[in-house]
DNA sequence: CGACTTCTTGAACCGAGTCAAGAAGGGTGG
DNA sequence: CCACCCTTCTTGACTCGGTTCAAGAAGTCG
């Protein structure tokens, strides 16, 4: 029997993860049962610490709550962020590699997260009950690569308006996906200077931008939240290519 | 015993997947001649030809010789190249997922490949012979990912002279690590405007960038061939951080 | 309320794109 | 071996998206 999305969702908050695992590869309730079953202990990040450090054998964890991203700084200062961490998603591969990844992944907002390391333990001891969750992390990192691969796009071949669209539309359909929006607003706790690194512009730029998305009657935009007002058409001028899984639920 | 690079650098031409192998993990030499004794088919690509399809399930193969790339074409006709595939790449993850990734691997050149499914079934068969070529094929994900990290800091913070710098030294230090280079000397079979669409630039400005290059005596260039003629200062420019393994062999 | 951070706006500048034309290579057939 | 064609490279002139610098407005928090 496959889990649907009202299976998942109940008050409980540590569901965000089992709603991220079923968006990309369908879960049995047995499988569901399994992974809560699991010993897990909660850990918090303020803003700013490091949850991974990309040199140092990473530890992975699912994110609960807040927001985070993977970055790298330059000698001069600067940074780019590589992507985003949201309620959900699993941070640090849990397939330990010795090709080192160089990128930091720090909180933005306070951060709950359960420590995934007995996860870690389970998927190499091919102790073979979570068949399912070696999958979903596989699935996971599989769909993290999509991100990037998004991300380069963006970069190398989009207008600041367009990146700009694409990412907030991005963000709301995975912030769907683990039931953390509300129809077409969700929660944005990203200062422009962040949206900037991420978009690789400036924030003055990002400013004038986000300003014309306004004025276009596109996006509302503040207090920490966001509002896709033409989702269709943003979709369209950002050329937005959703996210596809051959068996998970998706939300829309 | 680990191996040397001496030891698996004979003029048998198969032989740049062990090198490729060697590079990020540390192979033993009973591995090695497990990884051979693999019964793998030959495979040739024309230039155009498509290796991976990013929608279809993706068949895992070695290219053995030839350039390729991953890329996506937008509906104006342009395209954005993500990464570029060398002899000794795996393409197509040996981690079957149900997450697609909405890219193309094509040839640039002609290919020679050797089909790699009775990996993927040594693989997820559990026959327990391979482990060290699982994780052989883990690290070489993971370090597809670090490339593609890589790839965004070129396209979100730097400016073409450095990313131009950039690209030329990780596509050298890539094909050291299979024997392909002759000192700072390696074959560059890419028309400007290849190189223009992996860096998200317009060709004519990658064709000044490239001059500027050679007037200030950093590189030579032409008839397929890159010269590196400043290794140090360029890698200073490029703010260049060469690829990480724990324990695979690095040649310099 | 005051001090700090974040957002907004203006003006000047510049890196990179676009358009257009010409030069140099590289194959092919005569 | 040369003449021709087609692709790739090169160069110039103009435009434009985005950056930089600088200052002021609006939030936000103690």
């Amino acid at each position: 029997m496959m889990l649907s999305q009202r299976d998942v969702a109940p008050a409980r908050g540590d569901h965000v993860v089992l709603r991220r695992l079923a968006s990309v590869v369908g879960l049995s309730l047995a499988d569901a049962e399994m992974i809560l079953a699991l010993p897990l202990e909660r850990h918090g990040f303020a803003p700013h610490a490091e949850l991974a450090s990309g040199f140092a054998p990473q530890r992975p964890r699912f994110v609960l709550s807040g927001w985070g991203c993977r970055q790298r700084l330059l000698p001069d200062g600067r940074r780019q962020i590589f992507d985003f961490v949201l309620p959900g998603d699993l941070v640090g591969s849990c397939s330990a590699s010795p090709v080192l990844i160089p990128a930091a992944t720090v909180a933005l907002t306070r951060i709950e997260a359960l420590n995934a390391g007995s996860l870690q333990a389970t998927l190499t001891g091919q102790e073979g009950v979570s068949y399912a969750l070696a999958r979903a992390c596989c699935a996971l990192e599989r769909q993290g690569e999509a991100l990037l691969l998004s991300q380069v796009m963006r970069l190398g071949r989009q207008t600041a308006y367009e990146r700009a669209a694409h990412l907030l539309i991005e963000l709301h359909d995975r912030l769907a996906a683990v039931g953390l929006t509300q129809g077409n607003r969700f929660p944005l706790p990203l200062r422009q200077e962040i949206l900037a690194e991420a978009l690789g512009l400036s924030v003055v730029h990002i400013n004038r931008t986000l300003q014309q998305l306004r004025r276009d009657r596109m996006i509302e935009l503040g207090h920490g939240f966001a509002v896709l007002l033409e989702p269709e058409r943003l979709r369209e001028v950002a050329d937005y290519a959703p996210a596809v899984s051959a068996e998970g639920i998706q939300l829309h």
